[in-house]
DNA sequence: TACATTGCTGACCCGTCAGTCATTAAGTCG
DNA sequence: CGACTTAATGACTGACGGGTCAGCAATGTA
């Protein structure tokens, strides 16, 4: 008569415990999550996490792959496809990474990763590499997109990239960590706008016959 | 005829034992810092580190406090002493943070704190309190300057304030973490000035009789 | 030299947690 | 139902590290 003590669900088991240790990596830290922890909030014991993960560290690993490689195929997709301004499409960009990454859970993994990456080099590299090293290309050949066409000014589009994500990484790296000793009064959209606004028009060549230059005066 | 075990040397261990601490917190983390490599780096023996700090959470404390409060003086001082243009005054602010934070061992604060300060909540309420929030607002006075002189277009100081060293900030964040993983290309000065050129000219106000607006097209 | 003071040592205690494995019981098949 | 397979359990181990403290040795005093 009474449900039995467990359930077989071998099918299941991966996905939950993923999503459980996202959330616990995400909230404590890689090295201060215990298994036992993530096994509770899966609803199974510590022992099963053990079937399905050969360690803690391969655990890592699979939340991090699961979790972001299909954004940065949208993304991608994007810059190939789009047609217009330059300016119009990094809008989209950013707008498409607050929606799938900022929005979601997932927007706690550059926190965990700028914690954790010094101290497991190996994690570092393979998100720097599968992650970062991708998502800059995307962003850096939108950026190219525009000197080309003439429509931003002549800026080196390295730099450029990382400036785009800079304060919106900053952000969420924020939330997830400083947001929980005092409660934030940023108003995330209003930012997001306010920074775009400001850096287009930090960006766009200036219309024809007009120059305004604005040069830095600091030695070195 | 050879040389003592150890000397007695009260005065010099505390700061001593504080620059050891900020090395190992910077380089592995709050937990991951073992108090006995902090007493070795340090020259003494773990028993001592407990002579001089209660508790390791207060040894990390007190390595926040003895770093931070006095560059935050001096940037004060620039704000409220500064004649001649605003957007002098925040090349200024960020060539200051540069040279006092980014170029010394302090700039591994930020990170350090982003990382701990979740699993430390009275660290981090500490830092916010006493280091962020007071840094914040010495931009921002410096932001509100230029509006209420119409340097700068209307936009709301409390964010520009973030996005003046929002890349600032990553940057050194950053270099605490992934460049471990693999050594960046980023030159650091040409970084920022980049970033001051396009954010300066973002925030000017046109010269009068010219408008180009940049609009957000993008839904809410 | 004898004695007192105290900065410093390092072996020890004890709680924590990644990883193991003998055992248990859910599901399956005839 | 009984026999069998295997998903799942949870007590256990061993390493690790924060914190303690009895004793030692450097220095001061006479």
């Amino acid at each position: 008569m009474q449900a039995p003590r467990w359930e077989r669900r071998k099918d299941a088991r991966p996905a939950e415990l993923l999503a459980a240790a996202l959330e616990l990596f995400v909230e404590r830290g890689y090295a201060a999550t215990r298994l036992d922890d993530v096994a509770k909030r899966a609803g199974v014991s510590k022992g099963t996490v053990y079937l399905y993960f050969p360690s803690k560290e391969e655990l890592f690993k699979a939340v991090v792959r699961e979790g972001l490689v299909p954004l940065l195929e949208r993304g991608e997709k994007m810059v190939a496809e789009h047609r217009g301004s330059i300016a119009e499409l990094i809008r989209n960009l950013v707008q498409g990474w607050w929606e799938g990454v900022g929005l979601t859970p997932y927007a706690g993994l550059p926190k965990l990763m700028i914690s954790e990456c010094r101290n497991f080099p190996e994690l570092g590299k393979f998100y720097l590499d599968e992650v970062m090293a991708r998502g800059h290309k995307l962003v850096r050949k939108a950026v190219q997109r525009g000197l080309d066409s003439g429509e931003f000014r002549n800026l080196d589009p390295e730099y450029v990239a990382r400036l785009i994500f800079a304060p919106l990484v900053l952000m969420v790296v924020w939330r997830y960590s400083f947001d929980f000793c005092s409660a934030s009064k940023l108003e995330p959209d209003a930012y997001i706008q306010q920074h775009l606004d400001i850096l287009l028009q930090g960006l766009l060549a200036p219309a024809p016959g007009r120059l305004r230059a604005v040069r830095s005066t600091a030695k070195s």
